[in-house]
RNA sequence: UGACCCAUGGUGUAAUUGGCAACACGUCAGAUUUUGGUUCUGAAGAGUCCAGGUUCGAAACCUGGUGGGUCAACCA
């Protein structure tokens, strides 16, 4: 698009972010703006979060407010602190800082307790000693209404005290529950007298053994956002139910004008891969794919594995919008963004996946020239580099044939093609094993006068190869990637289990590749394009004399489209 | 036999709130190119789930359908 055009667009805002201009317009809570991104410290972050942290970071600094990290850590059993430095180190790679405000729903134990404790005073909340299958059934059908338990009408000093009591320990697990007293004939099954605290007695990574009791979601997630002044709690749409319940306990709660409002959005779907923390977990578990940061997780620490960048997600989420429709997003949507990104970041090199030697014949033997080559056309800045050049060069296997399709512009027999930044070769012969069929060798003459930037360089041929020297080439692994799933929608097939799309081809890798020289001293996560061939990322299972590439992506690929 | 939410090209989103259905990705064609990349130009592709209604005028508002999603964890 062009700048121009850009202009002529009218300015369009998320549904969120008009209600968030409406509600500074109107004055609301003083005219402020504070958000959270509120994971629960059970698994690693995926671009899922991603979407959301996008949104509650970049409204929040959009409209001068603030961004709170907290923690939602009710759940002592599920949680682990091994999260919590991975979920904070994504979200500043994401480029994102929550400044001192990290917080933890575990902080407000206390003041949630005392709130239980109020809300029993006012009749508003009991124990319930049934079961758990009982108190179930009693919920009723989201089609039919529940019926009232038992335990419903307590005495406040019975409830007190039984509470108290649960919290010292007194009782087992499961045994007994507080309950909030809302309506048990509701349609929303939230309100159906919703659980707010149980017992447990797992210690806590931050609290250690100093609760037995633990308030649920419902109860922890909006009155953390009323004690840190949140404006506006942003969620996927899932939660849209629990809404009416969250208001409820800020009525509860609330003593003046100010009140958090709870909005909630569509989440990201992609196609060929799925979000569910727990089925990642499995995947993890399991041994389909090598951890949580193998690069064809959807996680943000297995994105950034594979090359992506934080630029590339933010425009991928800016691209993709928030709504309330469940949509699935073209995965071919992300690709655009890495490939758009790393366009105009990305040095370009030479890199051979399937090398084929190429001997020409009339270059000196044991001759050595530098020539150099153009880091990144879209970037001057970049500069250049020099490249050894010499009687033997690797070029990819594919780029000869010998009997060339129709319309292929690359090596063959007779021939014509330019080594990019060196000189013009012709194919004069080559060595094919008799009994594989395999082309070995390939034979060719040069022109000294078509080298690069020479006299004769601007010589039209069809087509351009990228090559190294073979004498100074080093050695490479390059793990190519597809789709982790060959199914669109892998995990909502309702016959059949996700395992069964898993791609077998989702992982090649190929030991044998050569890179250019310089590329010996690449660094983890340094980013490349392998020209012609797509981007490439330096793999942390790198180590000296053995460099490892992660493909990122391919280029677009028009002849290997025409040939499909 | 419930409540709530949703429905716009193949996909994802817009339409300044009732005034010419637009953008991105993808697709196709052409130009440029020492990357079959990039860039540039152009094209095809929806008449807005359906049926009524309100209105000079409806993608938008109303009613009723249809289709999809969410909700019955002492998970978040």
């Amino acid at each position: 698009m062009t700048e121009e055009k850009r202009e002529e667009l009218k300015p369009s805002v998320s549904f969120i972010e008009q209600f968030i201009i409406d509600d500074l317009k109107e004055g609301k809570n003083q005219g402020r703006i504070h958000t959270r991104f509120p994971p629960e410290p059970n698994g690693y972050l995926h671009i899922g979060h991603a979407k959301a942290i996008c949104l509650d970071f970049g409204m929040a600094k959009k409209y001068g407010g603030k961004c709170n990290l907290r923690f939602d850590d009710t759940n002592p059993v599920k949680e682990d602190v091994e999260y919590i430095d991975s979920i904070k180190e994504d979200i500043q790679w994401l480029g994102f800082d929550w400044e001192e405000r990290e917080f933890y729903a575990s902080d407000y134990f206390g003041k949630l307790y005392e709130f239980a404790k109020e809300l029993i005073g006012r009749g508003l909340a009991y124990i319930d000693d049934q079961p758990a299958d009982i108190i179930s059934a009693q919920k009723g059908t989201p089609t039919a209404p529940g019926t009232e338990s038992p335990y419903r009408n307590r005495t406040i000093e019975e409830n007190l005290d039984l509470f108290e009591r649960m919290n010292k320990g007194e009782f087992d697990e499961g045994s007994r529950v507080l309950r909030a007293k809302v309506d048990m004939t509701s349609p929303n099954m939230h309100m159906r007298d919703p659980i707010i605290y149980r017992i447990i007695k797992s210690a806590h990574h931050r609290t250690g053994s100093a609760w037995n009791v633990y308030p649920m979601y419902d109860f922890a997630h909006g009155q953390s956002d009323y004690f840190e002044g949140i404006t506006h709690s942003l969620c996927t749409l899932e939660f849209e139910v629990h809404r009416p319940l969250y208001d409820w306990f800020i009525d509860q709660l609330k003593s003046d004008d100010y009140r958090p409002r709870q909005i909630e959005f569509n989440r990201l779907n992609l196609t060929y891969t799925m979000m569910s923390k727990r089925k990642l977990l499995e995947l993890v578990q399991e041994g389909k794919v090598r951890g949580w940061d193998d690069p064809r997780m959807p996680t943000i620490c297995g994105l950034r594995r594979r090359g992506y960048t934080p630029e590339s997600i933010r425009r991928f989420v800016d691209l993709i919008g928030y709504t309330k429709v469940e949509a699935i997003n073209d995965v071919l949507l992300l690709e655009h963004a890495i490939r758009d990104d790393l366009n105009i970041r990305a040095p370009r090199v030479f890199g051979v996946l399937n090398p084929l030697k190429v001997i020409i014949t009339n270059y000196p033997e044991g001759k050595v020239e530098e020539v150099t080559l153009i880091n990144n056309p879209e970037d001057e800045s970049q500069g250049s580099r020099n490249v050894p050049f010499s009687r033997e060069v690797l070029i990819e296997h594919d780029d000869f044939m010998e009997k060339p399709a129709n319309k292929y512009f690359r090596l063959a027999p007779g021939m014509e093609v330019r080594l990019k930044g060196a000189y013009i070769i012709k194919c004069e012969g080559f060595k094919k094993n008799e009994t594989t069929g395999d082309i070995e060798e390939v034979y060719c003459s040069y022109d000294p006068d078509t080298k690069s930037g020479g006299e004769a360089s601007n010589k039209k041929v069809k087509g351009t190869l990228h090559w190294v020297s073979a004498l100074h080439a080093v050695d490479a692994e390059v793990r190519l990637y597809d789709r982790l799933f060959d199914h669109e929608d892998p995990s909502g097939q309702k016959e059949d289990d996700y395992r069964s799309f898993l791609n077998p081809g989702s992982l090649k890798v190929l030991t044998g590749c050569k890179v250019e020289p310089a590329l010996a001293q690449a660094k983890p996560l340094d980013k490349f394009q392998f020209q012609r061939l797509g981007y490439f990322c330096v793999d942390y299972d790198s180590v000296p004399g053995k460099i490892v590439f992660n493909r990122t992506v391919s280029l677009k690929d028009t002849w290997g489209k025409m040939n499909k």
